[in-house]
DNA sequence: CCTTGACCTTCCTACGATGGGAAGCCCCAC
DNA sequence: GTGGGGCTTCCCATCGTAGGAAGGTCAAGG
Protein backbone atom coordinates (compact mmCIF):
# COMPACT_ATOMS: atom_id res chain seq x y z
CA UNK A 1 0.00 0.00 0.00
CA UNK A 2 2.79 2.30 0.03
CA UNK A 3 2.75 3.20 -3.32
CA UNK A 4 4.31 6.30 -4.68
CA UNK A 5 7.79 5.70 -5.57
CA UNK A 6 10.40 7.64 -6.89
CA UNK A 7 11.30 8.30 -10.43
CA UNK A 8 14.42 5.71 -10.32
CA UNK A 9 12.71 3.12 -8.62
CA UNK A 10 9.73 3.27 -10.79
CA UNK A 11 12.47 3.78 -14.04
CA UNK A 12 14.18 0.03 -12.40
CA UNK A 13 10.49 -1.47 -11.99
CA UNK A 14 9.44 -0.64 -15.63
CA UNK A 15 12.37 -0.79 -17.95
CA UNK A 16 11.83 2.34 -18.67
CA UNK A 17 14.78 5.12 -18.30
CA UNK A 18 14.35 8.27 -15.56
CA UNK A 19 15.28 9.96 -18.59
CA UNK A 20 12.61 8.86 -20.95
CA UNK A 21 10.07 9.27 -18.16
CA UNK A 22 10.87 12.84 -17.90
CA UNK A 23 10.39 12.92 -21.55
CA UNK A 24 7.37 10.94 -22.42
CA UNK A 25 5.59 13.70 -19.72
CA UNK A 26 7.53 16.56 -21.45
CA UNK A 27 5.70 16.14 -24.64
CA UNK A 28 2.52 15.15 -23.48
CA UNK A 29 2.60 11.05 -23.47
CA UNK A 30 2.02 10.71 -20.10
CA UNK A 31 0.10 13.14 -17.70
CA UNK A 32 2.51 15.26 -14.91
CA UNK A 33 3.28 13.09 -12.34
CA UNK A 34 2.54 13.78 -8.57
CA UNK A 35 4.96 15.48 -6.82
CA UNK A 36 6.15 15.72 -3.27
CA UNK A 37 6.51 18.99 -1.50
CA UNK A 38 10.19 19.21 -2.68
CA UNK A 39 9.53 18.50 -5.96
CA UNK A 40 10.24 14.67 -6.38
CA UNK A 41 7.80 13.40 -9.06
CA UNK A 42 5.94 9.85 -7.65
CA UNK A 43 4.81 7.27 -9.47
CA UNK A 44 1.72 4.95 -7.86
CA UNK A 45 1.31 1.08 -9.19
CA UNK A 46 -1.56 2.35 -11.74
CA UNK A 47 1.30 4.86 -13.30
CA UNK A 48 3.86 2.10 -13.42
CA UNK A 49 1.25 -0.42 -15.00
CA UNK A 50 1.20 2.61 -17.50
CA UNK A 51 4.89 2.62 -17.79
CA UNK A 52 5.17 -1.01 -18.49
CA UNK A 53 2.34 -0.28 -21.34
CA UNK A 54 4.52 2.11 -23.09
CA UNK A 55 7.51 -0.16 -22.53
CA UNK A 56 6.14 -3.04 -24.45
CA UNK A 57 4.64 -1.01 -26.61
CA UNK A 58 8.61 0.83 -27.44
CA UNK A 59 9.52 -2.93 -28.02
CA UNK A 60 6.86 -3.56 -30.27
CA UNK A 61 8.04 -0.63 -32.56
CA UNK A 62 5.40 1.71 -31.82
CA UNK A 63 6.28 5.13 -32.05
CA UNK A 64 5.79 7.74 -29.34
CA UNK A 65 2.94 8.95 -31.07
CA UNK A 66 1.03 5.55 -32.11
CA UNK A 67 1.57 5.17 -28.65
CA UNK A 68 -0.59 7.79 -27.19
CA UNK A 69 -3.29 6.55 -29.59
CA UNK A 70 -2.97 3.02 -27.91
CA UNK A 71 -3.10 4.76 -24.32
CA UNK A 72 -6.05 6.70 -25.48
CA UNK A 73 -7.74 3.38 -26.48
CA UNK A 74 -6.61 1.32 -23.98
CA UNK A 75 -7.87 4.00 -21.03
CA UNK A 76 -11.28 3.78 -22.89
CA UNK A 77 -13.16 1.35 -21.48
CA UNK A 78 -15.69 2.03 -24.62
CA UNK A 79 -13.41 1.93 -27.35
CA UNK A 80 -13.68 -0.44 -30.86
CA UNK A 81 -11.16 -3.49 -30.85
CA UNK A 82 -11.34 -2.72 -34.69
CA UNK A 83 -9.58 1.08 -33.94
CA UNK A 84 -6.72 -0.99 -32.31
CA UNK A 85 -6.65 -3.23 -34.55
CA UNK A 86 -5.87 -1.39 -37.32
CA UNK A 87 -3.82 0.45 -35.36
CA UNK A 88 -2.05 -2.61 -35.24
CA UNK A 89 -1.82 -3.38 -38.37
CA UNK A 90 -1.14 -0.20 -39.58
CA UNK A 91 1.91 -0.52 -37.99
CA UNK A 92 2.52 -4.24 -39.39
CA UNK A 93 2.68 -3.05 -42.56
CA UNK A 94 5.36 -0.36 -41.84
CA UNK A 95 7.64 -2.98 -40.43
CA UNK A 96 7.07 -5.22 -43.31
CA UNK A 97 8.10 -2.51 -45.71
CA UNK A 98 10.74 -1.40 -43.74
CA UNK A 99 11.46 -5.41 -43.47
CA UNK A 100 11.22 -5.42 -47.17
CA UNK A 101 13.70 -2.70 -48.19
CA UNK A 102 16.44 -3.82 -45.86
CA UNK A 103 16.27 -7.29 -47.30
CA UNK A 104 16.68 -5.93 -50.80
CA UNK A 105 19.71 -4.26 -49.40
CA UNK A 106 21.20 -7.45 -47.77
CA UNK A 107 20.20 -9.92 -50.69
CA UNK A 108 22.15 -7.51 -53.05
CA UNK A 109 25.19 -6.97 -50.97
CA UNK A 110 25.23 -10.56 -49.62
CA UNK A 111 25.08 -11.30 -53.31
CA UNK A 112 28.02 -9.30 -54.18
CA UNK A 113 30.32 -10.44 -51.64
CA UNK A 114 29.62 -14.07 -52.60
CA UNK A 115 31.54 -12.64 -55.89
CA UNK A 116 34.52 -11.15 -54.11
CA UNK A 117 37.31 -13.42 -53.62
CA UNK A 118 38.09 -11.79 -50.22
CA UNK A 119 41.83 -12.22 -50.49
CA UNK A 120 45.11 -9.71 -50.87
CA UNK A 121 43.95 -9.07 -54.35
CA UNK A 122 42.43 -5.95 -55.00
CA UNK A 123 39.93 -6.69 -57.21
CA UNK A 124 36.09 -6.30 -55.67
CA UNK A 125 33.05 -6.50 -57.13
CA UNK A 126 31.66 -4.77 -54.38
CA UNK A 127 33.37 -1.49 -55.24
CA UNK A 128 32.84 -1.83 -58.85
CA UNK A 129 29.25 -2.19 -58.42
CA UNK A 130 29.68 0.86 -55.84
CA UNK A 131 31.54 2.75 -58.84
CA UNK A 132 29.25 1.35 -61.43
CA UNK A 133 26.27 3.56 -62.78
CA UNK A 134 22.71 2.70 -61.18
CA UNK A 135 20.02 4.54 -62.27
CA UNK A 136 19.52 7.08 -60.09
CA UNK A 137 15.17 7.31 -60.81
CA UNK A 138 13.56 4.55 -62.57
CA UNK A 139 12.09 2.11 -59.82
CA UNK A 140 12.67 -1.38 -61.10
CA UNK A 141 12.56 -2.00 -64.53
CA UNK A 142 16.49 -1.70 -64.18
CA UNK A 143 17.67 -0.19 -67.72
CA UNK A 144 20.98 -2.31 -68.49
CA UNK A 145 23.29 0.58 -69.51
CA UNK A 146 23.29 0.49 -73.27
CA UNK A 147 26.08 -1.87 -74.84
CA UNK A 148 27.03 -0.47 -77.88
CA UNK A 149 29.65 2.77 -77.77
CA UNK B 1 35.73 19.36 -71.54
CA UNK B 2 33.64 22.01 -69.76
CA UNK B 3 33.72 19.49 -67.17
CA UNK B 4 32.65 21.45 -63.46
CA UNK B 5 29.41 22.23 -62.42
CA UNK B 6 27.62 23.59 -59.86
CA UNK B 7 26.25 22.17 -56.66
CA UNK B 8 22.74 21.82 -58.07
CA UNK B 9 23.62 20.33 -61.06
CA UNK B 10 25.76 17.67 -59.31
CA UNK B 11 22.57 17.05 -57.16
CA UNK B 12 20.36 16.21 -59.99
CA UNK B 13 23.51 14.59 -61.77
CA UNK B 14 23.80 12.30 -58.75
CA UNK B 15 20.64 11.97 -56.54
CA UNK B 16 22.53 13.31 -53.81
CA UNK B 17 20.88 16.90 -52.66
CA UNK B 18 22.70 19.54 -52.65
CA UNK B 19 21.92 19.57 -48.73
CA UNK B 20 23.65 16.78 -48.37
CA UNK B 21 26.82 17.25 -50.56
CA UNK B 22 27.69 20.42 -48.14
CA UNK B 23 27.13 17.92 -45.09
CA UNK B 24 29.77 15.43 -46.54
CA UNK B 25 31.88 17.81 -47.27
CA UNK B 26 31.38 19.81 -43.41
CA UNK B 27 31.72 16.07 -41.97
CA UNK B 28 34.93 15.09 -43.82
CA UNK B 29 33.52 12.46 -45.68
CA UNK B 30 34.09 14.79 -49.16
CA UNK B 31 37.44 16.85 -49.19
CA UNK B 32 36.65 20.48 -50.18
CA UNK B 33 35.45 21.33 -53.06
CA UNK B 34 37.01 23.59 -55.24
CA UNK B 35 35.35 27.15 -55.62
CA UNK B 36 34.86 29.47 -58.23
CA UNK B 37 36.37 32.81 -57.57
CA UNK B 38 32.75 34.19 -56.31
CA UNK B 39 32.40 31.13 -53.78
CA UNK B 40 30.13 28.47 -56.18
CA UNK B 41 31.31 24.91 -55.36
CA UNK B 42 32.70 23.47 -58.75
CA UNK B 43 32.49 19.68 -59.36
CA UNK B 44 33.98 17.37 -62.02
CA UNK B 45 33.52 14.19 -63.61
CA UNK B 46 35.16 12.47 -61.03
CA UNK B 47 33.53 13.94 -58.09
CA UNK B 48 30.51 13.09 -59.98
CA UNK B 49 31.12 9.34 -59.80
CA UNK B 50 32.37 9.44 -56.15
CA UNK B 51 28.89 11.25 -55.30
CA UNK B 52 26.92 8.37 -57.04
CA UNK B 53 29.73 6.03 -55.18
CA UNK B 54 28.56 7.40 -52.34
CA UNK B 55 24.74 7.46 -52.86
CA UNK B 56 24.38 4.02 -53.55
CA UNK B 57 26.12 3.34 -50.68
CA UNK B 58 23.57 4.59 -49.11
CA UNK B 59 21.27 3.24 -50.87
CA UNK B 60 22.30 -0.12 -49.80
CA UNK B 61 22.33 1.26 -45.86
CA UNK B 62 26.02 1.91 -45.18
CA UNK B 63 26.68 4.16 -43.11
CA UNK B 64 28.76 7.42 -43.29
CA UNK B 65 31.47 6.24 -41.24
CA UNK B 66 31.06 3.31 -43.12
CA UNK B 67 31.22 4.62 -46.56
CA UNK B 68 34.22 6.65 -45.75
CA UNK B 69 35.93 3.33 -45.33
CA UNK B 70 34.81 1.72 -48.40
CA UNK B 71 35.28 5.33 -50.49
CA UNK B 72 39.55 5.13 -48.75
CA UNK B 73 39.35 1.32 -49.99
CA UNK B 74 37.83 2.33 -52.97
CA UNK B 75 40.77 4.98 -53.71
CA UNK B 76 43.38 2.75 -52.81
CA UNK B 77 44.40 0.76 -55.96
CA UNK B 78 46.93 -1.51 -53.75
CA UNK B 79 43.99 -2.45 -51.31
CA UNK B 80 42.87 -6.35 -50.74
CA UNK B 81 39.73 -7.19 -51.38
CA UNK B 82 38.72 -8.90 -47.90
CA UNK B 83 38.77 -5.69 -46.41
CA UNK B 84 36.20 -4.83 -48.23
CA UNK B 85 34.29 -8.06 -48.48
CA UNK B 86 34.83 -7.97 -44.60
CA UNK B 87 32.92 -4.29 -44.58
CA UNK B 88 30.16 -4.82 -46.64
CA UNK B 89 29.73 -8.53 -44.73
CA UNK B 90 29.80 -6.89 -41.52
CA UNK B 91 27.30 -4.71 -42.68
CA UNK B 92 25.07 -7.31 -43.93
CA UNK B 93 25.32 -9.13 -40.40
CA UNK B 94 23.83 -5.86 -39.00
CA UNK B 95 20.96 -5.16 -41.75
CA UNK B 96 19.85 -8.88 -41.04
CA UNK B 97 20.08 -8.43 -37.32
CA UNK B 98 18.17 -5.51 -37.32
CA UNK B 99 15.73 -7.80 -40.28
CA UNK B 100 15.46 -9.86 -37.18
CA UNK B 101 14.15 -7.65 -34.56
CA UNK B 102 11.59 -5.74 -37.03
CA UNK B 103 10.31 -9.54 -37.91
CA UNK B 104 9.99 -10.38 -34.27
CA UNK B 105 7.88 -7.35 -33.46
CA UNK B 106 6.00 -7.64 -36.79
CA UNK B 107 5.08 -11.84 -35.91
CA UNK B 108 4.52 -10.71 -32.46
CA UNK B 109 1.95 -8.12 -33.69
CA UNK B 110 0.41 -10.03 -36.19
CA UNK B 111 -0.20 -12.67 -34.05
CA UNK B 112 -2.15 -10.67 -31.75
CA UNK B 113 -4.22 -8.61 -34.38
CA UNK B 114 -4.80 -12.23 -35.87
CA UNK B 115 -6.72 -13.06 -32.56
CA UNK B 116 -8.58 -9.74 -32.73
CA UNK B 117 -12.24 -9.86 -33.24
CA UNK B 118 -11.35 -6.06 -35.00
CA UNK B 119 -15.41 -5.52 -34.54
CA UNK B 120 -17.30 -2.96 -32.51
CA UNK B 121 -16.75 -4.62 -29.15
CA UNK B 122 -13.63 -3.47 -26.88
CA UNK B 123 -12.04 -6.42 -25.86
CA UNK B 124 -8.76 -6.62 -27.18
CA UNK B 125 -5.95 -9.14 -26.99
CA UNK B 126 -3.36 -6.31 -28.59
CA UNK B 127 -3.88 -3.98 -25.63
CA UNK B 128 -4.05 -7.07 -23.10
CA UNK B 129 -0.66 -8.01 -24.23
CA UNK B 130 0.69 -4.34 -23.98
CA UNK B 131 -0.72 -4.06 -20.54
CA UNK B 132 0.60 -7.42 -19.61
CA UNK B 133 3.68 -8.04 -17.25
CA UNK B 134 6.78 -8.42 -19.70
CA UNK B 135 10.02 -9.42 -18.11
CA UNK B 136 12.24 -6.44 -18.42
CA UNK B 137 15.81 -8.06 -17.62
CA UNK B 138 15.54 -11.82 -17.97
CA UNK B 139 15.63 -12.46 -21.68
CA UNK B 140 13.21 -15.20 -22.04
CA UNK B 141 12.79 -17.39 -18.65
CA UNK B 142 9.93 -15.42 -17.78
CA UNK B 143 9.35 -15.45 -13.90
CA UNK B 144 5.62 -14.84 -12.72
CA UNK B 145 5.08 -12.71 -10.53
CA UNK B 146 4.80 -14.29 -6.72
CA UNK B 147 1.54 -15.06 -5.87
CA UNK B 148 1.31 -14.84 -2.09
CA UNK B 149 0.56 -11.61 -0.83
C1' DC C 1 23.42 18.01 14.63
C1' DC C 2 26.14 17.45 10.64
C1' DT C 3 28.25 15.06 7.00
C1' DT C 4 28.18 12.00 3.24
C1' DG C 5 26.50 9.87 -0.65
C1' DA C 6 22.74 8.61 -3.37
C1' DC C 7 19.05 10.47 -5.32
C1' DC C 8 16.25 14.09 -7.44
C1' DT C 9 15.51 18.54 -10.12
C1' DT C 10 16.17 21.49 -14.51
C1' DC C 11 18.74 22.79 -18.49
C1' DC C 12 21.91 22.07 -22.23
C1' DT C 13 24.38 18.99 -25.56
C1' DA C 14 24.82 15.31 -28.68
C1' DC C 15 23.84 11.63 -31.90
C1' DG C 16 22.69 10.51 -37.62
C1' DA C 17 20.97 11.87 -41.75
C1' DT C 18 17.94 14.71 -43.59
C1' DG C 19 14.94 18.71 -44.83
C1' DG C 20 13.22 23.66 -44.40
C1' DG C 21 13.92 28.33 -44.49
C1' DA C 22 15.95 33.15 -44.11
C1' DA C 23 19.20 36.67 -45.50
C1' DG C 24 22.18 38.00 -48.72
C1' DC C 25 25.36 37.54 -52.85
C1' DC C 26 25.99 36.09 -57.91
C1' DC C 27 25.07 35.34 -62.67
C1' DC C 28 22.63 35.24 -66.95
C1' DA C 29 19.09 36.55 -70.12
C1' DC C 30 16.30 40.02 -71.60
C1' DG D 1 19.94 47.22 -65.29
C1' DT D 2 16.58 44.38 -63.67
C1' DG D 3 14.35 40.06 -62.48
C1' DG D 4 14.54 35.53 -61.20
C1' DG D 5 16.82 31.58 -60.07
C1' DG D 6 20.88 29.57 -58.11
C1' DC D 7 24.41 29.88 -54.77
C1' DT D 8 26.34 30.95 -50.02
C1' DT D 9 26.10 30.48 -44.79
C1' DC D 10 23.60 29.90 -40.59
C1' DC D 11 19.95 28.31 -37.74
C1' DC D 12 16.17 25.15 -36.61
C1' DA D 13 13.52 20.68 -36.56
C1' DT D 14 13.05 15.90 -36.73
C1' DC D 15 13.00 11.16 -33.35
C1' DG D 16 14.24 8.66 -29.30
C1' DT D 17 17.79 8.31 -26.47
C1' DA D 18 21.78 9.29 -23.51
C1' DG D 19 25.27 12.18 -21.02
C1' DG D 20 26.54 15.77 -18.01
C1' DA D 21 26.58 20.05 -15.03
C1' DA D 22 24.76 22.66 -11.23
C1' DG D 23 22.13 22.58 -7.42
C1' DG D 24 18.41 20.91 -4.07
C1' DT D 25 16.78 16.75 -1.00
C1' DC D 26 16.79 12.89 1.81
C1' DA D 27 18.16 9.20 4.90
C1' DA D 28 21.68 6.86 7.44
C1' DG D 29 25.45 6.89 10.46
C1' DG D 30 28.84 9.19 13.34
Amino acid sequence: MSGAVTIGVAAKATGVSAKMIRYYEETGLLPPADRTASGYRLYGEEDLHTLRFVRRARDLGFSVEDIAGLLALWQDRGRASAQVKALALHHVADLRRRIAELEAMARTLASLADHCSGDSRPDCPILDDLAADHAPDPRWPHRVKPLSR
